[in-house]
DNA sequence: AGCAGTATCAGCCAAATGGCTGAGGCCGGC
DNA sequence: GCCGGCCTCAGCCATTTGGCTGATACTGCT
């Protein structure tokens, strides 16, 4: 049986190297290298070309998890991507599902869930934690009220209290569009109003 | 010199282990137990007597790091409390400062700032990260961005979504007064529109 | 009595938002 | 190849929101 290498990339130190430490307790995983950032991700998978990248989605300063993973799967490289990270947000599930993870862990997850995990992204197996499977579900379960990923995106960026205008400039898309969008969160979430699309949206997400 | 015994809580095993072997490089600092709650972290202080308690404030289930905290003050027992967390939301740091948090650090810190806030915690000393303490001072130099009863009030039935012709239905006040009072808030707040005020308060109080 | 802070209301105007209809391009499944 | 879903954009119009100025009234404090 070959080891696995793997690739952490997370902005805490301390989440770095305990999952070193938790890695290094099974002998068929090595962690090969550790990134603090998008960018330095991209960069060491380009040159340690790991088997598994665990990657945090909120990574301080620079590129985010999500835009990392988007960048890694269009270099049409074969890393197995796990999201690991700490909140369960429907919109950020959606978001790293559709950008190519494999697997979508939280940082609470079990030592035995982590190494099943890593074990079977190689192996092409999706693994997740029982309450990202669980949100998951229950989207499943009334598919009108599924976003798209960029109705996803959009509304993560609403959350954080940006105007249509300068939604569009983060988007790159006219505000048009961005109104568009936004009617069809709207109903999707059974709101009529911007703000109570926020209040949904982070009540019923893990946003901050 | 005496060795610094430490008891961590935090429920991310891979935070506990990191920062455990973090913390094993230093000589003359031992981590003594861990705790996964707010609970068992009560009963491991109680039975291990640490120097120093590392905090996390968010845990899953169950008891939270503030509540811990002031468990442990009300005990007047005399472990040096460190508050070691992810974010650093205004309200977090003020409940925190008030529950008898001798530190704030921040997950993202470097080894040298906790090793620093470890050893000037049993000595009595303050250590916060920097983002923190810059967060602290303007909140004290700037006493006007407290709210009134009357704009609080309002500010949490705006995280509810309402519009203000809803909002002056509810307090029976009129539309204008209610746009009296937002204009106010957003003033205090430091942004310039309702979203933005809605995610800013959900952010820094406990709202949700 | 006077002052500061709070709460209440009005009117005016500019800007942002929301509802509507319609439309083109792209892509994956049938 | 056609259809449906998704993303993109436009224009029109009603409503809402935000910025501004100014005003009255009650309170507590000095």
């Amino acid at each position: 049986m070959k080891t696995i290498t793997v690739l952490l990339a997370d902005d805490h130190l301390v989440v770095r190297s305990g999952l070193k430490a938790l890695l290094a307790t099974q002998p068929g995983i090595e962690v090969v290298a550790e990134a603090a950032s998008g960018e330095e991700a991209l960069a060491l998978v380009e040159q340690h070309g790991p088997a598994v990248v665990m990657m945090d989605l909120a990574m301080g300063a620079g590129m985010d998890g999500i835009e990392a993973i988007k960048r890694l799967r269009q270099r049409n490289s074969r890393q197995a991507i796990l999201v690991f990270t700490t909140y369960d947000s429907d919109a950020d599930i959606v978001r790293a599902v559709d950008a190519g993870a494999m697997g979508y862990l939280l940082k609470e997850a079990s030592p035995e869930e982590i190494f099943a995990a890593v074990r079977g992204a190689v192996h092409g197996k999706s693994v997740m934690s029982a309450p990202v499977a669980s949100r998951l579900f229950q989207q499943l379960r009334n598919p009108d009220a599924i976003l798209t990923p960029r109705e996803a995106e959009l509304l993560s960026l609403l959350t954080e209290g940006l105007s249509n205008r300068e939604l569009g400039q983060r988007l790159f898309i006219s505000e048009a569009t961005v109104k568009t969008h936004l009617a069809h969160i709207y109903a999707k979430l059974g709101v009529e109003t911007r703000s109570a699309a926020i209040a949904t949206a982070i009540r019923r997400e893990g946003m901050r």
